[in-house]
DNA sequence: CTGAAAGCGCTAACAA
DNA sequence: TTGTTAGCGCTTTCAG
């Protein structure tokens, strides 16, 4: 049912075999205008028999439209953005855009590098995490013509439209709940954040609403790489050696947090009595570990569908997105390890 | 330094501001044939200040080749995946091929749509996770003509070539090790499989070597969806509870078997001593948990890699794989949770 | 080293 | 309802 020689069906061959013209297939094919019945089938069966699958480079060149839409994002290993994706996929499945993934690396540079290689297939959007980007990138979305959603983060001003939570304003909101419930010396654990804009924002509105109440962080730790857990484990273990007086652990992350979650069990220690532990959220994991985390929820999801939803209508519609920055309400879940007894 | 109006900048472009046909600004662009070096620069510096972004869509079409190599993947969010796509990209980065990552679902219709969409941008190969596809895909895939690696398993009998790990054999390896340390009265827990032939394989290899020493699963328990450590949890106290004689749990995935190690330490039952355990690696959230879980590693990385290295190989070098499967082989690591004391 | 001409496989626009 | 014509923006090929 194949063709014998190498060279790759194309519509000539199905006009051939079902002997209409090449138009009237490509008709078929793409189900657009007024074809009968009978054609249709003739046409349908042929391009079935000889497997024939369309050329969309040739079509995307002949019609100017691309139906990919470019998503651009840090890494995959962090379940957020895994997360972030399921909501864009849900809301592109119903229309006929496809997303397209790239991965940066946290590296401005491959984001750049990224970012031109598939604006060189003309999508008809990108959805791009972060408000942090080089000129150079900054210049190449500006100029691509197509709608731009910055996702993740609030906290700046966008190039064009943006959906994401205030992370500094997560972190001040963590802040003022730990105070509240009465820790005072707390310490905090999260990734290095020289590239991780969120994680470092969060960091400032932290330590910045402790500030506003005269406390200071006792202490703190950085990590990179490594599996999340141990490190948890490891950086809990050390900074409790070094400062047995602290009654709180912020964590930069879920994962983490879990892995302190852990040490503080093995060791002993009572949570949140003794001490309290927050982290923030990447995961669903959540559930099944000995204490309910206190966490905040970073909408995933939904800043999926609703980034999504602004391209599709955009590509739709063509009208301008009516507010240029959609911020969304992180939910503070107190679990079992903030709230003192 | 971007044009007004919002007609996408040309190659056209470029040539009337540099002063250099079409020609030479596309031989400059792509680093091809000799160019002088004032030439070059003149029109570097035009490419820049315009804004160019070169419209591969057009290239594709006129040179009949596309950088792509389409990768197609039931899930991002089973962590198996990410790490397979991280082997896949750190080859590829050494070429000038770029992944372009689809995901199925675990759904035979959703492969074929998904694969039907990407080999209609007509990509330099093709890697597709397991061997089992639906008559369409499997004719789509041979009559693409390009090259296609499919991943993960080796039970079975490959389209054109193969790289992965026999999961039937993984499963007798782990039963034999499993009664080798004495261990009689063995339950499962795994996710639902009908759509996950690896786990399946997995399962019928584990019951055929317990048949083999005239052994039969104890009790059995499939889940879908939800927190897998949660599950884990909540299908280990079931099961427990229906059965309080068992001495070992195997867990069809690495998260799962967590939550039972959990739910086992929690109900103060001695592991390995009272009840062994044992998971399949998807993760490395292993480092940091209590216990040293027994798993068994999938090579995940390594099937990325050997599988970009055979398209890298194939697009540059034409030839054929010289061997059609190549099988790893896991390597199963104790842990402290598998060997009697 | 540089340029001109001829398509790649499809679809928009128009004609029949 | 169907067919014809003329490109889309680039690269191949061949000529200078």
């Amino acid at each position: 049912m194949s063709n014998d020689d190498t060279r790759p069906l194309t519509l000539r061959d199905v006009s051939e075999a079902s002997g209409v013209s090449e138009m009237t297939v490509s008709r078929v094919l793409r189900n657009r205008g007024d074809v009968s019945q009978a054609t249709r089938e003739k046409v349908l069966e042929a391009a079935k028999a000889l497997g024939y699958v369309p050329n969309k480079i040739a079509g995307a060149l002949a019609s100017q439209r691309v139906n990919l839409v470019a998503v651009i994002i840090p890494s995959l290993r962090n379940m957020v953005f895994p997360e972030v994706m399921s909501g864009i996929s849900a809301v592109l499945e119903e229309t006929d855009l496809q997303p397209v993934v790239g991965v940066t690396d946290y590296l401005p540079e491959k984001e750049e590098r990224v970012l031109y290689e598939m604006l060189s297939w003309r999508p008809s959007g990108v959805i791009i995490a972060g408000l942090e980007h080089s000129e150079a990138s900054k210049a190449m979305l500006k100029a691509s013509g197509i709608p731009v959603v910055e996702i993740m983060d609030t906290d700046g001003t966008p190039i064009d439209s943006a959906v994401g939570i205030s992370h500094r304003r997560a972190g001040r909101e963590m802040a003022k709940a730990i105070l509240k419930q009465g820790y005072q010396r707390i310490g905090f654990m999260g990734t290095k954040m020289p590239l991780d804009h969120r994680a470092r924002k969060r960091f400032e509105g932290f330590t910045e609403a402790l500030a506003k109440e005269g406390v200071e962080i006792a202490d703190q730790e950085f990590y990179s790489g490594g599996s999340a857990l141990a490190k948890g484990r490891e950086l809990t273990r050390a900074m409790l050696k070094r400062d047995p007086e602290l009654d709180f652990l912020y964590y930069s992350n879920d994962m983490i947090a879990a892995g302190g979650m852990l040490e503080l069990l093995d060791q002993g220690i009572d949570i949140p009595g003794q001490v309290g532990i927050a982290g923030f959220n990447g995961v669903e994991l959540l559930q099944g570990l000995p204490r309910q985390l206190a966490t905040m929820d970073a909408c995933r999801t939904e800043i999926g569908t609703k980034a999504a939803q602004i391209i599709a209508d955009r590509v739709a519609g063509g009208a301008e997105a009516t507010e240029k920055v959609i911020e969304l309400t992180p939910k503070l879940s107190f679990g079992d390890t903030l709230k003192r007894r």
